[in-house]
DNA sequence: TTATAATGTCAGTACTGACAGACAATGCTG
DNA sequence: CAGCATTGTCTGTCAGTACTGACATTATAA
């Protein structure tokens, strides 16, 4: 990775989230993580003053849920299919960019209280927003929903459990493109809950 | 944990395995593990000599493809919601048995070469046999499937992804049973599938 | 140019963790 | 009881690993 257009402390950030994300938090010292940043160990003390604030400071750059909350605002349109790809899509964007973040949270074998609370803040309110988009759906007659909660959280379970398995490089089904996924997905949810 | 009724070796075994995955490989020291053991260092060493080693010998305790196979060789009833629910169930009961060691390999930090592969081949496999299915039931007219894989891809996702997020002690979305998630995301497949 | 801030170097401390050897204690088994 | 296997204890080695302090170097900005 090449951080050398960063500020010391950007490219401290970033190469430990890398690593982490890849070895775990005891599986990566703070020589590696300083030296893949291009700096010393000394600078990586000097900026952070543990490892465990490193890390903690890593956490703060995840977010997620004002583009959510966007989405749901301004851009869907009232057609089933379509919206839950907009869904996915967005979804699937966010994740991604915070993939490692999120990964780190996976493994999680650091007890810093607060980690999981934080990065799953943000799907729960995902949860509501679509639940409650269900609802409305279902008042204009263009969806059936029974249970709009539990209808969200497995179309949820469906996007995350695909994200989950594309965290390992994706090569874990050989043949199967995430971008297909969504697709055939969002069509398979539509199907289930049109009247 | 109380493995005293056991052997010393399957004391270290199940210790290891409870610890590492909640703690990670890293995480856990092997004076932990024999600790939890009830056993000395020394005993741990005496057994299996290196920590990877205890690792390995922990990863053999693994199956999974056999009973799928019996499963879809003679449980099912050519009834489709029925079907998914059974597998789904099946699904979820081998997962739970095996959710240690899967949590370790989803955490992964340790690079032994084929745990990965050795979980996953088995996943790899019930996604073949779910494709087959839908479609023979297809044929019989009970179901349409455009893209069986995708389609068997994504009732394996959702499943996968209710799984990891209940890894967590299944606290995440509060209210939300892996029961109640079964029956409906296998009513919203069989209607999504259906003719 | 000069003062100041940011970084590097290097040696070192304190601690931890995987693993080994020697020997004693305990069990089981014939 | 005698013999053998299993375990415990204690002590130790060796390689990390987080983190510090003293001092030198470079970059930046007034």
């Amino acid at each position: 990775m090449d951080y050398s257009h960063l500020g010391s402390r950007d490219r401290l950030l970033l190469a430990a989230i890398h690593l982490i994300a890849e070895r775990g938090y005891h599986g990566v010292t703070t020589q590696e993580i300083a030296s893949a940043a291009g700096l010393s160990e000394k600078t990586l003390f000097r900026h952070f003053g543990t490892k465990q604030n490193l890390l903690e400071s890593a956490f703060d750059r995840y977010h997620y849920a004002e583009e959510m909350r966007l989405l749901f605002k301004e851009k869907l349109v009232g057609d089933l299919e379509k919206d839950l790809l907009s869904i996915s899509k967005t979804y699937h964007e966010i994740m991604n960019r915070n993939r490692k973040l999120i990964q780190i949270s996976i493994k999680d074998e650091v007890q810093l209280p607060g980690f999981k609370e934080r990065t799953m803040h943000h799907p729960l309110q995902l949860l509501d927003f679509l639940a409650n988009y269900l609802v409305e759906m279902e008042k204009k007659g263009k969806a059936v929903c029974a249970d709009p909660k539990l209808q969200a959280f497995t179309f949820m379970m469906s996007q995350f459990g695909a994200f989950v398995n594309d965290l390992e490089a994706g090569r874990n089904y050989p043949g199967i493109e995430l971008e297909s996924f969504m697709q055939e997905s969002t069509k398979l949810f539509a199907k289930a809950l049109a009247p």
